[in-house]
DNA sequence: CCAAAAGTGTTAGGAGTACACCCATGA
DNA sequence: TCATGGGTGTACTCCTAACACTTTTGG
């Protein structure tokens, strides 16, 4: 293990993609021979942090060594500390020794981001070979290592309860958007319908989402008119003590 | 410092107290001699935690250690790890030391607990004879150590987020309550007032909120009617997609 | 009988919800 | 001209907020 690493605490990357249909993670896939059988499994990006490295910093560090992202929504979750968390298979112990960490007591401190892939590219992202973005829904057949399906449960819970009362749907949106694209994060995310006469009618009740004198083109139907989330405006309202509410 | 600890790694416990006038918290005074000077001043309880011990245990133990109070709701806040969090004023490094305790990075992972001091009794909880229940808005005229004012301004927003969701109110009143008295949480921790007569029409539409035949007595005015939660008929709702919201 | 807090209804405005058809574009 | 998704209004219900006086008890 690297000398200047703290050994008993970690940072992971619950790192949330739209892909203006699915929201996906992003995993690492992960291999592990023990006691003659292969084993096949799922784990989110994460390391031990350095030092002389803020909690904050290392979760950023994790990110653009892995992916080359830099500048995205990025928030701590809380931390995960049972004492078996690492230990419950026995083949894990194994793995630890193999990657050079035969310390059996991490506690762990989640981070999730939001990452739109249309911009950032959801193949730019494949920096590793075992990285993947998996569709939520996908992930909960999946094997995942440790903790991780917990973690991925209180992130996404966490994520819902934020998206209530924040504007992080436009963290997850190019910058000039359509509000049928804005309507289909909600819809993903919440795992509901919308009805669109009404989504309407409340976003035109938000200054801060501002319309453009712009549209899509090359769609093959009626180009939709495009918007843009005005971060000033919302911090001025915000500011005065209003209420955002999707 | 003990062998059993990990050196890096803390908890610390917000814990609000309501003694049906005001939301206490409960601190302990420090007092540190620093080149030739007394320094004063004030820290949340907290500990290093065991390398055989679950995080929620700790935070559970450490309360315990403090008070005796046992089985009070109790709940992770986030881990606050800066490079500087111990070392911003020179004096808490002689503290440290003098506690035993050389390490200048420990990445402290807060509670914040609720407790009644009417039922716990507002006394008998100074088992130390350094601690105090000091009023919320009182607190921010205090020295705090460390970056526990951080700490206690993420646990007030975080309190007031989850009382709009939850039935957290209850933990802070006594099994019998009048609807003055939670209405008073409700005030305190929300720095507002209520409508007497709107708050009511809202509790009368929750079935979890039980009317008693029984009365306040030995009150020198009308006494009031006793109410009392029944956590059954919240769960049941809830189970069944229920949104509480006070 | 006084002080103190308990208890109680109505109304008006705003927010949420349900619902169906025409429009603009590219192929 | 067809397929596809974009764009629009109305009516009903329910929730919220504003507001003032009478009741019960102990002293």
């Amino acid at each position: 293990m690297h000398a200047g690493l703290l050994p008993n605490v970690s940072v992971d990357l619950v790192v949330f993609g739209f892909d203006s249909v699915h929201l996906n993670i992003l995993l690492i896939g992960r291999s592990i021979f023990y006691k003659g059988d292969l084993y096949h499994d799922w784990k989110f990006p994460g390391d031990l942090i350095r030092k002389d490295e803020d909690l904050d910093d290392a979760s950023k560090r994790i990110l653009r060594e892995l992916t080359g992202i830099e500048k995205i929504y990025m928030k701590q979750l809380k931390a995960f500390g049972s004492l078996n968390r690492l230990t419950k298979r026995a083949r894990d112990m194994d793995w630890l020794i193999s990657i050079d960490h035969p310390e059996n007591r991490v506690i762990t401190i989640p981070y999730y981001s939001l990452v739109n892939l249309e911009k950032n590219g959801k193949n730019d992202l494949m920096l590793n070979e075992n990285a993947r973005w998996v569709p939520v829904n996908y992930v909960k057949t999946m094997e995942l290592a440790f903790d991780h399906l917990e973690i991925l449960e209180f992130a996404l819970s966490t994520l819902r309860n934020e998206m209530r009362t924040k504007p992080l749907a436009f963290e997850l949106l190019p910058q000039k958007f359509s509000l049928t694209q804005l309507q289909k994060i909600y819809e993903v995310i919440f795992e509901t319908t919308l009805d669109k006469r009404n989504f309407r009618k409340k976003i035109a009740n938000l200054s801060y989402i501002v319309p453009l004198n712009e549209q899509e083109n090359d769609v093959s139907h009626r180009p939709a008119k495009l918007y843009m989330f005005s971060r000033d405006i919302y911090q001025r309202l915000k500011s005065r003590n209003f209420d955002f509410t999707i």
